[in-house]
DNA sequence: AAATATAGTTGACAATATCAACCAATATAC
DNA sequence: GTATATTGGTTGATATTGTCAACTATATTT
């Protein structure tokens, strides 16, 4: 089997593991809806920008994501006094419960994925997917 | 870093150098209707069915991806004298003439992203991404 | 022959992604 | 210090990908 193969293979297996835990949960949000929030929560000081950065994606389609957010009352928004064209994004209450649900249904997805492995070889398959990206943004 | 961001972010890396490709060639295709091509031109007897089997996508969708293909002229539907419910889809002159172009494209990309890295991690990766996705779908 | 399943088609829509225009605040150049 | 360029954010328009449900025609099962 071809490498692009596998790995689209595989991207779209998680991809479509991961709706069906979303859906179970009963939560009410896009993959990138959550992915956004995870990334709320890890980075610091986090604002739009970062967050597009973060994510590779284009402004315009992080804009709509943290519009979405907001209006589910699942982050705050709040002015930055460091530069007042931007915002901070922070989690509520909600959007924590939220995303601990999430992480904890994406870790029973990712150690049921692993299961058989050894965490070696998961690290060795880590190391060469970031090798790869390197390779391609040369 | 974590196995599904590694794996997302090498994905994403690959779908825009794809792309860029696809632009620098001047098709006017989108990634889905590339694969499409690609995969007609491997299966045997291809249907719409069989098509939508190896893909892993809804029948609409690769119903869609058809009609364009066909509009553009670059693959022949006949009739299917086993089963008058379906078409053959085989590519004409004009449709592997651009599969060609795109493979050569397709594999300079590759190349350029296995550049220093041994066959057999290669080949490692590939049987390692295999088991994750089978541990998925169990 | 009747019931069920399969192949394909279409409508409606959700989710993801991109581009361009624009405003306001900031940074830089002069 | 002011003009200029850049940056962060917002919005409109549109393309791409993915999903579900309804429907027709043919095939298969019973």
């Amino acid at each position: 089997m071809e490498l692009s193969e596998a790995l689209f293979n595989l991207v779209h297996a998680v991809r479509n593991n991961m709706k069906q835990e979303i859906k179970l949960l009963n939560i009410d949000l896009s993959p990138m809806h959550l992915k956004s929030l995870k990334v709320i929560s890890h980075i610091d000081e986090c604002t739009g920008q970062k967050l597009a950065d973060f994510m590779g994606r284009d402004k315009a389609q992080i804009n709509r994501l943290i519009k979405e957010l907001l209006s589910q009352e699942l982050i705050i928004k709040t002015d930055n006094e460091k530069d007042k064209r931007s915002h901070l994004l922070t989690l509520s209450v909600k959007g924590i419960e939220i995303i601990t649900l999430f992480k904890t249904a994406e870790k029973q997805l990712f150690d049921k994925m692993v299961n058989n492995v050894s965490a070696e070889e998961v690290a060795d398959f880590i190391q060469l997917s970031q090798t790869l990206k390197a390779n391609l943004n040369e």
